[in-house]
DNA sequence: ATGAGGGCGGCAAACGTTATCACCGCTCAC
DNA sequence: GTGAGCGGTGATAACGTTTGCCGCCCTCAT
């Protein structure tokens, strides 16, 4: 029961310890032969490598932080579920950490993580602003990789989903399916998704109908705000409602019932992420799906990166292409309720 | 820039390393002006202490394992966040491991635990029977506590909630407000809650009404099963469809709406465990909450036990009582859909 | 004065690996 | 025939801590 190391294999095999540590690391060439009696000796004692203390003298611990603002965010989970899959395949262990969406514990966490050696940072920040210190002194002391949501210009490396071309695939959806006044309940702040879904969407609206590009409310990510965000924004009878994320749209699609509208025959109703949610909604809600385990791929790729590498102009920012995912939310205008699925 | 160590910090402050230790650990008492300067020079240099040679050293790594089916489970995620911050607050960090629902995989990433030398290990077994022999022979290694679901008498410490008490707090509130012809749609399997959650329907709905008991159908925990059943239990036109959790739940909502049935004016629905889409459904769910708090507190507190801790006999199963969440979706026979809220 | 005891502090040995260096024996080319 | 090159191997020094043990000095009781 006593823990086997090294030394026993040695010792059994007849060889030295640095030839057992080769050959079970496969670190440089060894004779056939010796290789095949160490993997024996290995086998037959149960030897179990000790990764603590290789990570001493490699200094590399072969573990990854990941620190994100709160798991119960429904979008996340999903995104985690690859990121594990990912990191471990590529043999490295997942050390996770919940901020309760407060910077100042983010920044704790941060340090905690650091102090137990991560070879690097998974993160996806709480705040755009507030979270921009502790991002970057981590960032000069291991990789670190942005998920998700930006932390300003030229911090880190940073992967997420093309959020303009995401809000464009909705309205260009929306344009073909007849829709012609719609209205956009977003979320206010400068956090990047926030911004950058917003301003697609004014951008796209205003292509889509110089005249009014319709109007726009901004609360925040919440099922609350959007069921809030109706009550203002129906009284001027939009034939579509676009919301900058799913929580968003379930409330809207709440309130929308509650207040007997008919969806998608009288208006209808996006969202953005694809949540498992969404799928569930009544109607099922028409929204943008993120790559998920691109975004995931691409993220343990970057890592693989050198800690201080370069000056912060040589920062990447990786985009990916979401894909529209359409549901009974948004049938054409002559359907109605209920009638697709 | 260089990683500052126990040595340069004993330099600094003219001491031997050992003594640098004793200050910074409080191992053992040291002198009141020492340690006003070793913890200076501490200070001033920057010191941090290196958590891996310490894990080698004293054969503790400050880390337990949290191995889960799958995090996608939208129960998951709220308990994942409970346990982050009982250990966190203990100086345990967490490492994340999801097994993609999987018994073979569930093995491996127990074993790539164990093999960073996990301190403990918590864990939400995938199947009763299928995870058995790997969560014995890890339970074997390392303090492991099973949570949520079991795994078999005696191989492991366990903390879930009452199942039994949950289903008697459905089954008297449906009394209550009275419901006489219930019916229940649950899981297949010997998974722990599936069984409980249906022995305790049996048992609280034959007291209930003796003549009948009410139908029961069997599936597994999924939106669509909800759905399917709904289909096979509605011709018996129960007043009551009792499910096993809130994703069961959903989908029967969903599909008695489509099949024109008035919840809960018509027929009541609950949920089990309160997961964050029950408050969202329509109409919202009555379900049971589990206290996930006071269920993270209990697990973090039997991992300070020791390993091999006596005979299998002295496993003990913690159970916690559940708290009813009356909603919308049971409101009194009476009451006219959507009348709530 | 002297021995016992206790509070502090230092030395050095672990913990289990990997990395550096040297060495050995062989072949090949000159 | 000898030196260079090279595949394979073994000693051994780290990696940064914690910890057992010993020794110092000061105090107090005898």
């Amino acid at each position: 029961m006593a823990e086997v190391t090294l030394k026993d294999v040695a010792l059994a095999s007849g060889c030295s310890i640095a030839t057992v540590s080769r050959v079970l690391a496969g670190t440089r060439p060894v004779g056939a032969e010796t290789a095949r009696t160490v993997r024996a000796a290995a086998e037959a004692l149960g030897y179990r490598p000790n990764h603590v203390a290789r990570a001493l003298r490699s200094r590399s611990t072969g573990t990854v932080g990941l620190v994100l603002p709160q798991i119960t965010n429904p979008f996340f989970p999903s995104l985690v579920r690859e990121l594990e899959h990912a990191l471990h395949a590529a043999d490295r262990a997942v050390l996770l950490a919940d901020c309760d969406d407060d910077p100042v514990t983010e920044a704790a966490r941060i340090n905690a993580l650091l102090a137990r050696r991560v070879d690097a940072l998974l993160l996806i920040p709480v705040d755009e602003r507030r979270s921009r210190e502790a991002v970057a002194t981590a960032a000069a002391r291991v990789p670190l990789v942005l998920l998700d949501r930006g932390c300003g210009p030229g911090v880190a490396d940073s992967v997420a989903v093309d959020n303009v071309a995401g809000m464009a695939l909705v309205l260009d959806h929306l344009a073909a399916t007849g829709r012609r006044r719609p209205c956009f309940i977003g979320a206010a702040g400068t956090a990047s998704a926030a911004a950058e879904r917003r301003a697609a969407y004014e951008a796209g609206a205003a292509a889509l109908d110089p005249g009014a590009p319709g109007r726009v409310a901004l609360g925040d990510f919440s099922v609350e705000w959007g069921r809030a965000a109706v009550d203002r924004l129906w009284p001027s009878r939009p034939d579509a409602v676009v919301c900058a994320n799913d929580l968003i749209a379930a409330g809207a699609l709440q309130r929308l019932r509650q207040l007997g509208a008919d969806v998608p025959g009288e208006v209808a109703v996006t969202g953005f992420d694809d949540i498992p949610l969404a799928g569930l909604a009544d109607p099922a809600l028409t929204t943008v799906r993120q790559p998920l385990a691109e975004l995931a791929a691409e993220a343990a790729r970057l890592l693989a990166r050198s800690p201080a590498a370069g000056p912060p102009a040589a920062r990447r920012a990786v985009r990916l292409a979401p894909e529209l995912v359409v549901r009974a939310s948004s049938a054409g205008p002559g359907a109605r309720a209920g009638e697709a699925s």
